[in-house]
DNA sequence: TAGATTGTTAATCGATTAACAATC
DNA sequence: TAGATTGTTAATCGATTAACAATC
């Protein structure tokens, strides 16, 4: 299968979401021109975006909703479950822990880990905090998919350099830096300051 | 000035992040190849990001570290100080108004909002939690420059509509919702489930 | 069948990379 | 001065948009 351009993978969730909304409003078919005025972009990139992965629609009807939902889910690996454990039990931590929408989507997060022993040994929304000199062995034994890295960058740092050994596939990385790690691990950042950056420049940008 | 374009928007955080460690390593002169090499990017896109707002660095020596780094800052708008409430006070909100490192860089958490009233009038870090009824007056009474959603999409929406008509500059979006405001309110979206879905993408594409 | 809308090719636009003259 | 490295123009690459034949 050929290559799919990031830009493309960006926007697939937010296709996913729509068609979410629409199926919850009972709307069976939609056509690529109804659905560009929804979501502001062109109707000829939607049907670019979507000829990437084989054709779903048909013409002279449009798309069928359901189906085109169910299309991308299983694209964006929906149909099946994930093992994620966070490491680093503060704030951040706990509130993807408590996150209710996540198991709806097959994402279980099944543990947390902290060095902080007043925390260890507690439980976030029925989830344990264990200590996180046992989280290599953790992700062995469970076979846990996806680690979400919610401390400060020098731990994250330092828990990075035991993944990078370890048989976890993804890092879902909140800390504010850089993880050095092989090729075959995907890291996907969440640097949230840049985020708030990137405003305070559009804000800036605007009393000139 | 020329419109910049947003590609590069995205980059100048980056660009200051690696610019603050390097002064925390006293490092005080760095050429666009030395930094390519650190950043995983070509210099030739680094002298051309950096050229869109004027010749930071001097023929032959490269860029002063120091120098790149505060210019950087006044571009995103570092040198001013920003009032933030933040709407919705669970455990994503108290992560945000917990974080210690916004003040550092200006960014004020001033209030939380949130309708229960378990809640309101407790105390997150210093921060009172208030009544979300009385969001719109704090807004014009204090000047908030940002606010921050994080409630789920339903009541994120209701909320918009208030702050449409309220003098706040920008929105800072955590809820799983696109917001309809008008063009003048500058809006950041944090779709956390999205960027899940990206790594599962590159999971399932992993497998195949 | 006629109308609608896709799938797909071709044209355009913008962003990235390469190259090199300017200059410290 | 010679060497290094920027600032900037030109070339390339990729992504978006437009157009339209295919077809339901």
């Amino acid at each position: 299968m050929k290559k799919i351009s990031s830009a493309v993978v960006k926007r697939l969730p937010r296709y996913y979401r729509y068609l979410d909304e629409l199926m919850e409003n009972n709307v069976e078919r939609i056509s690529s021109g109804e659905l560009s005025r929804m979501m502001n972009v062109t109707a000829s990139q939607i049907r670019q975006d979507l000829n990437n992965f084989g054709g779903f629609g048909q013409q002279g009807y449009g798309y069928n909703v359901k189906h085109l939902h169910d299309e991308i889910g299983k694209i964006l690996g929906l149909e099946s479950e994930y093992r994620i454990v966070v490491v680093g039990a503060g704030n951040l931590g706990q509130a993807l822990a408590n996150y209710p929408n996540f198991v709806r989507r097959g994402y279980h997060i099944i543990a947390l880990f902290d060095k902080n022993p007043e925390i260890i040994g507690k439980k976030i929304n029925e989830c344990e905090v264990l200590d996180v000199v046992h989280l290599v062995d953790y992700i062995e034994s469970k076979k846990v998919d996806i680690v979400a890295l919610t401390l400060p960058k020098e731990q994250a740092t330092l828990v990075a350099k035991d993944l990078a050994k370890s048989s976890v596939r993804a890092i879902w990385n909140f800390a504010h830096t850089d993880l050095d790690l092989p090729d075959n691990i995907i890291v996907e950042n969440v640097h949230l300051s840049e985020s708030l950056m990137r405003i305070t420049y559009k804000l800036s940008e605007l009393e000139d």
